[in-house]
DNA sequence: CCTATTTTTTAGACGCATCTAAAAATATAA
DNA sequence: TTATATTTTTAGATGCGTCTAAAAAATAGG
């Protein structure tokens, strides 16, 4: 078995690589990890010796076969957690992420089996991620960016990236959520601002928050 | 906070407080948590310092009021999570003490709460052992160990003590769960074994094991 | 293309929870 | 009550995951 520090870099690494290109530097996983870079390089050693991450000094890391499949368990069990804490237990989605950090760490062979059963078999999670099943593998969402949608069209606001308190906390101030249908009424050349509509509100937001949103079923 | 294992010391200590009557020794801890003596000492240290324990060398550890608290809120978390893994993940009896084992350190304010009333404010786990409320208290069951009845007597079998793999797997086998209405048809003087009745059999325990069952309502 | 800056690694340390081996205190029993 | 056995503590070590400070390598700019 692995440990909550090892899981936590595989799972920190499968992510980066979701976000960026090449392979992933010392700095930037430290910094994205709130550890220091000297922490990663010792860590990296280990999980390299391990066979999870291929690594070669100052060349930057990536994750095996071997250590992407254990990366897709933890965050198949954070999802999941995540799903459970909200319909179940009547969190918000600004609340779970914390509680599943901790949840995604535990082990039994049979617990998430049951979990994901009693819950239904779900595919995504309350912040619209997709949720990896048994084997690994990744529903994929067809979803777009909202900042890719052009003047007229209309989506479902299918799942957002950015899932930290703070934005889904603003979400929630502007009475946007999940499941909303949203019409791209303006885009403003200058700074990439976008006006939309929902059902009852029109709101401005900015480039920075429209980067964060993806519609699904869009026309 | 505390760590885990400062929790785990913390339950273990009032575990052992309520089988035997004065003050836990080192060996008597070291063995229940499989560690060594050496290691109990040094860590019963640290929790004198927090004023968790009271402990005086040579002289055994108790738990001050503060430490209770704390171990009653781990066996809180515990048997909720017990509880839940059964009722909800159909879990049976004898798996769900290592994951809850885990799940018992799950640190969140509003986690606990949430999953009390998601379960409706269960009183007893699947072994009948109590469930403390959020202060702290313990419901009694005025349950009445087997070993203690009288040939004639009949009681619902509510509570075991314990609840290791091996015994409730033997409980199992022999067809005995909680909430049977037993009956004591004889018992041996010389080996104290006890013959029961349920509904459907008629068994033959050893004094060992009807110490560990437990029954209410007898008559 | 060489120097200055930035990134990354190494070396050595620390806190936690544990261990082993040895010393000290306590309990037992002849 | 004294010698022996048992229990408990101390001293010193280990592995894990982290840190700081310094060295080494890579990168960028003139």
């Amino acid at each position: 078995m692995y440990s909550q520090a090892e899981e936590n870099y595989l799972k920190n690494i499968y992510s980066l690589q979701n976000e960026i290109n090449n392979s992933i530097s010392t700095n930037l996983l430290s910094d994205k990890m709130n550890t220091k870079p000297s922490s990663v390089t010792d860590m990296v050693k280990k999980l390299a010796m391990k066979d999870l991450v291929d690594y070669k000094k100052y060349q930057g890391v990536s994750l095996t076969e071997k250590g992407e499949k254990i990366a897709l368990n933890i965050i198949r069990k954070h999802r999941l957690w995540e799903y459970f804490l909200v319909e179940k237990l009547q969190y918000n989605w600004e609340e779970v992420h914390e509680i599943a950090e901790q949840l995604e760490h535990i082990k039994s062979d049979t617990l998430i089996a049951n979990l994901e059963s009693f819950l239904h078999f779900p595919k995504f999670d309350p912040h619209g991620d997709p949720i990896p099943d048994k084997n690994g593998r990744v529903p994929i969402s067809s979803a777009t960016c909202l900042l890719d949608l052009k003047v007229g069209n209309v989506g479902i606001l299918s799942s957002v990236k950015d899932s930290s308190k703070s934005f889904l906390s603003y979400l929630n101030k502007k009475n946007i959520a999940l499941g909303d249908r949203i019409k791209v009424i303006d885009i403003e050349d200058y700074d990439k601002s976008v006006h939309i509509e929902t059902r009852t509100h029109h709101i401005v937001l900015s480039k920075n928050v429209a980067q964060n949103l993806y519609l699904k079923h869009y026309k």
